[in-house]
DNA sequence: TCCTTATATTGATGAACTTCGATACAAGGC
DNA sequence: GCCTTGTATCGAAGTTCATCAATATAAGGA
């Protein structure tokens, strides 16, 4: 479980960001910078945790599992395996600390 | 001037985006995905209106300019030109409608 | 045990991206 | 006109990324 940065970059009046800041919050922004993945996203943020094989959207299985693993490695999604399925949902407080850089 | 599309897709509950919806959001995200224009996108936001020539974040001439053309082309920023120099703003609707996207 | 099924990983390929040096453009001063 | 200066564009090099087919892993059922 990693932490999450609250840091604002992008309000007005935000205060400089250090190096580790800026990486951290590119890093994540780049989670969000891929249609797919943003489908993805889109689609857990309507219906909730969700299989991994109603996640496909006009790729190839190991491509989705793929952009849940970058989802994954940004702190913005979690997984629940039972038996052979996964179940991803959303990790709302990672969305909000991004909405909250960009000033929401 | 591009009209900035205010849609939800990562916010619990959000409806399921078109093609269009998803591909223009991931267009913004990216401008956001690099740690040099967010560099950028904070200066900014710390100092307002800020020439060109301020904007070095120990990368070539070149490089701030196809940076700022990025996000220019994303809507996140604005230039006015003054004679030889060149002013970047933020442009804080489409800041606002990417973290309305996010939920927040 | 073997077989099937759901997901993850590996390895390769082609596209997209970041960066730079060189050059072009545009404006002001001489 | 020419020169200087700030910014933009071009072209190339190296890197990262998205994608797939093939394979591996892991769990359940026969």
């Amino acid at each position: 479980m990693k932490k999450i940065a609250t840091v604002s970059c992008c309000a007005p009046g935000s205060p400089p960001l250090r190096d580790r800041e800026v990486a951290g919050l590119a890093t994540r922004f780049k989670a969000l910078a891929d249609p797919t993945r943003l489908a993805i996203v889109n689609r857990l943020a309507a219906k909730g945790e969700t299989c991994v094989c109603e996640l496909n959207f006009g790729v190839s299985q190991p491509t989705v599992s793929h952009h849940l693993k970058v989802l994954r490695e940004a702190g913005l999604v979690d997984v629940r395996r039972r038996g052979t399925w996964a179940y991803y949902r959303l990790v709302p407080e990672a969305l909000r600390s991004l909405a909250f850089a960009l000033g929401g």
